[in-house]
DNA sequence: CGGTAGATCTCGCCC
DNA sequence: GGGCGAGGTCTACCG
C-alpha cells in the first residue's frame, strides 16, 4: 500500500463524469491496484475512486500544465471498463508505501442470514407445531424467506427483516399474492418477522392481513449456543 | 489527517458485531473523528470504520492483554449511537499526521436527467406518434418522470431508471393507480424504461400490465448529437 | 428532522 | 460469470 499527501486535481470519467478541484488530499494505493482518494472528511466513501483491476501511469506534464503547477500526471485506467481516473498533482507532501500481506478478513454477526437460520432451527417461535417447508424457496420473484406450515396444515410464507419498515411489507404483500395463485400452496398466510418493527410498517402489515412478530437475537442466539452444548 | 500502519486486531459492537483477527492495516483517523482501518485490497469499503462524531480513547493494555502482546488499546466510542470500535494495536510500523484543510467538494455531471432529457425529445421510442405531455408531472406522491399520449390519444405514464428493478415497478404502479382516479387522464397505462431491465423486475411489469422498454443510452446520445449538429 | 430514491454503490450468495 | 438481495449501506434531496 501506497500513502501519498498531495495537493491534486482529480477528474474521473467513466459512467459519469466528476471533478474535484484542487486540495490537499491522500492518495492510497492499494497492492490489488484499486486507488482511493480521500479528503479529512465525510464517512468512509472516498471523494474519487477507482475499482481494481486498473493501470497506474505516471507522465510529465504538458507545457501549459507545467505553467499551472502541475509536477506530474497520473492516469488511472480500469481494466476492466472504459473508465479513468486523471490525478494532477501540484506538489507532494508525504509518500510512503507499507508492505501488509493478505488479510484474514472481516467475521460478522448478527445479520439476516443468522436470523434466518436461528428462525429455522427454532421454528416454533412463529406458533405451535409449526413446521418448516423450506428457507430461500424461490419464486419467479424471488427467493421466499422461509416457507413454513401451520398447526392446521396452512402454508405460512414468512419474510424476515433485521429492520422491519415498509419496503418488507411491500416484499411480503408481493409474495404471498404470488404463492396464492399456487392452488397446491393457497391458502398462504404471511408472517412479518424483524428484531425491530417500526409503527408504520406494522400498521401496513396487519392491514394486509398479516402476522408480526418481534424477535430476540441474543436470546434465539442462546438457544442455539445451549443446543450446541448438548452436543 | 493521522495515518498509522499497525499490526492490529479490530472488534466493532453495534448494529452488528464483527471482528478482524491480527494483521497489519492503515488506520485512517480524519479531523471530524472519522476513523477508518483499510486492508491492502477490495474496493473502496472499509474492513471496519467508525461514522464521526465519535471520541477516540487510548488506554494500556491490561496484564493478560500485554502478554498477548498488546501494547495499546484504541477505543472508539460513537457519540450518536452506542456502537463502538475497539482496535487492539500490537505493533506500529508506520505514524504520521498532516493537515489537509477543507476541500471543496466533487462536481459531478449526472447521467439520469440526461436519460430523461433524451428520451422526452425522442418519444417515438415509446411507439408511433406518441406525444409528450410533459417531463416531472407532478403528483401528490412524487414526479412521475414522463407523462405522454398514445397515438390513439390516451395517457402513458413513464417510470425510467438506469437500473430497471422491482422497486421501480412498485413506484410505477403508485403513479399509475393514482393517475387512473383522476378521469380526466383516465386510462393511464404504465411503461417502464430503462438501459437494463432485471427479469424479476420484466416479470412483475408485465403482470402488472406494464409495457417495458430496454433503451440503448448511446445510440440515443448519438441521434442527440446528430441533431445538435444540425444547428 | 425524517422519509425516499440513487449509487462509479459494495459485498456475498447461489444458480 | 450473471443475477439478485442486503448493507453498520452512504448520500443528496425534499417535505
Amino acid at each position: 500500500m501506497r500513502l501519498v499527501i498531495a495537493e491534486c486535481s482529480v477528474t474521473y470519467a467513466g459512467r459519469l463524469n466528476a471533478f474535484l478541484p484542487p486540495a490537499k488530499r491522500l492518495i492510497m494505493i492499494k497492492a490489488d491496484g484499486g486507488v482511493l482518494v480521500h479528503s479529512d472528511g465525510g464517512s468512509y466513501k472516498p471523494l474519487n475512486w477507482m475499482t481494481p483491476p486498473n493501470k497506474l501511469h505516471v507522465a510529465d506534464p504538458s507545457e501549459s500544465q507545467r505553467d499551472e503547477g502541475i509536477i506530474e500526471l497520473w492516469t488511472v485506467q480500469s481494466q476492466k471498463v472504459d473508465d479513468h481516473l486523471i490525478i494532477s498533482i501540484y506538489s507532494i507532501e508525504h509518500d510512503s508505501s507499507h508492505e501488509l500481506g493478505q488479510d484474514p478478513g472481516l467475521i460478522k454477526d448478527g445479520v439476516e442470514a443468522d436470523l434466518q437460520r436461528l428462525l429455522s432451527e427454532q421454528i416454533h417461535l412463529l406458533g405451535t407445531d409449526y413446521k418448516l417447508i423450506r428457507r430461500e424457496y424461490m419464486t419467479a420473484i424471488g427467493p421466499v424467506d422461509i416457507l413454513a406450515k401451520n398447526s392446521t396444515g396452512e402454508t405460512v410464507a414468512v419474510e424476515l427483516k433485521r429492520r422491519g419498515d415498509i419496503d418488507g411489507v411491500e416484499q411480503l404483500s408481493r409474495y404471498v399474492e404470488l404463492l396464492n395463485r399456487d392452488p397446491l400452496l393457497a391458502p398462504v398466510h404471511g408472517v412479518f418477522a424483524a428484531q425491530q418493527i417500526k409503527p408504520q410498517a406494522r400498521v401496513l402489515a396487519e392491514d394486509r392481513g398479516f402476522e408480526t412478530l418481534v424477535l430476540d437475537y441474543d436470546a434465539m442466539r442462546g438457544v442455539d449456543d445451549a443446543d450446541s452444548r448438548l452436543f
